[in-house]
DNA sequence: GATGAATGAGCCTTCATTCAT
DNA sequence: TATGAATGAAGGCTCATTCAT
């Protein structure tokens, strides 16, 4: 199962991307994928395990680029001491966002892919991991530097869930509407500073 | 094609919830319903022109309800006097919100259906379709009220889409994550509270 | 799922018999089958579950007729008094053996399905069950007459097995050799002579 | 397409045979062979015209030396003086059975390939061949013997056919049953006596 | 000797739907 | 109203085999 060279399994990515697109992963059809690229349905069997693994191949290096990328900057972030975190939360920190809306366009398609045609394969909860790890390092955050929004009861596990969840379908808006770059850029940054109000509401006594 | 009261209608209908609930609208099968409701699959065709026509009957009126519910409260907000809108945007109006919460809880299911499970149907776009009516009319208020944040571009149709984009699926959460209706009006307490200081980022220069 | 009075039924029988017949279990084609009966392939299913059943209605009544027969000669054996026990084992009655036979010839083609073509079925250790409940009757029947060939060691149940199962083949090679009913029972007779004299010289000391 | 010594060669054949007993002819998969011997499936067609080649070069040795040994038996057999025929038949005689079992357990796996796993395969009839081999010799043996069994009817080569078949059934019980060498001895030491003393019953009037 | 690639035929099964009865 | 029967299309996948390199 060769991951690249061959002519063959080039010119199959973006058969599949387009079938995919077209109709997300339960209704792509592998014989169509095979059709477009010139070969047969068997040939397909050579290059992905099955149709499944055939996604996985799309998907997954953008999948675990961006959760490598999110993870080590909420371990950073983490790792500051108390007074250096000026931003509330992570996510609403400036640098960090855009090194993840540029990751995004930098595999926009494969984030395309991932957002709208996922629904069927292990990716489909792709958006829930993300708002997990989110939560955890949250939880850890507020906890560290002693505010009483938990005490208090003005966050709850599930309100951040809630929350973060609305935050990461907020920023995805960006791939399912194909915005640009630019226009993202200047909406990311709204959408910022629109959460980081919202969070402070519930950091805040 | 009655849509009346007969009895195998009234059959069906459970039946066809739950099969469209546990596997969603493309993987629910036909003769699963059937069968369920102890008929053979073709007298379901008596009663619904297609699939989609059965589901359709299971979640309009909700949807329709919804939908109706939504204008209403938005076409009232925008007659009011300037100087009465009190509340930034009307999602946001503590009153307005609350109704839309009590219908989402006096039709659980019929939401939980067209949240979850409605990939595949003219549906699936439901909560686009709020949000639509929301940016339109938001986007009248905020014209009426002279503010400014339009034509300095702190607002756009798009961040407008994408932030009351993020609130509905906020707000369907609670459906998705089956919450009691205690929980669930703490939690959109904090959620309206978060998502008006956003706004307020948007609204005040 | 009807048994039968459909005429398609009546017409897919033969047409699965034929192509079980042909080229066995596992290599019999639904398709094949569904084309001589001159129906599509999915028509089968409406029919039989699948192909593994389909299989199933055409032995199982002979199969279980048999079964039953030779489980109530067996018994019937069982009860008589020691003494009227004139033949050494039930097998080799000349009275059951010939029920026996008839059963077979009054089914032979489901036998001949079931001997030649039951590979990849549940059917496929037919000859083995038999096996299994002659070894067990025999067991009871030497212990209950006082005969010391299991004490002695001249029997054992694996050896009672090799006799059963080669005397069973034995039998339903009338069946693979399509032999007329005339020459099968002399044949059998014969038979039966033969494993008798066998079986007293591990009977008698 | 050497049949060498090539050490590749020497990989495959125990895979092969491994997946051949694991699965059967028809189920075994020569991609599985090939993975197993750390080749590529098409490395395998080097060695071996086809499928059943490979099949073939498996148990035809083991096929060929018993056919040789059981032939030169008989042939040894029927040049023995009338008198000095003292057993019945011969696979009745006690020393040829012995060197027949013995050449069995010098091939216990091969043996096991051909009987186990044999179906869809010219050797799926080895047994047969065998009967037909002894029912020729038999019949020559009874002839020159002037012994009135055929000539009166109480043998004739269908039951000549069955009962042998039934013996070699009951022979190669010991490798399907995987019986050890010393529990075999006895076994056929029975299994001997038991069809001698029927054959008694053919040849005796 | 060996291989990666490719193939074509085939597998059983499921589906929503139609239609005569 | 309801049904049993039937359908065509499609589904993903596996197989032994071939062939250029």
């Amino acid at each position: 199962m060769p991951k690249d060279k061959t002519k063959t399994y080039q010119r199959i990515i973006p058969c599949a991307k387009k079938e995919f697109l077209d109709k997300g992963f339960e209704k792509a059809s592998m014989r169509t994928i095979a059709a477009d690229a010139g070969i047969s349905a068997a040939g397909l069997y050579r290059h992905f395990k099955d149709k499944e693994a055939m996604f996985e191949a799309l998907v997954s290096p953008a999948v675990n680029g961006l959760k490598e990328l999110f993870l080590l900057a909420q371990e950073d972030f983490n790792k500051l001491p108390k007074d250096n975190k000026q931003e509330t939360v992570f996510d609403y920190s400036s640098d960090k966002i855009k090194n993840f809306i540029a990751y995004i366009y930098d595999h926009f398609d494969d984030f395309k892919l991932l957002i709208t045609c996922a629904e069927g394969t292990v990716f489909s909860d792709f958006i829930d991991s993300l708002v997990e790890i989110e939560v955890k390092y949250t939880l850890k955050f507020i906890e560290s530097t002693g505010n009483d929004a938990l005490t208090s009861g003005r966050a709850t596990p599930e309100l951040m869930h809630i929350v973060s969840s609305a935050f990461f379908s907020g920023v995805f808006e960006i791939v399912v509407h194909d915005m640009t770059r630019e226009s993202a850029d200047s909406y990311i940054e709204r959408l910022r500073r629109f959460f980081l109000a919202g969070w402070n509401t519930i950091l805040t006594p």
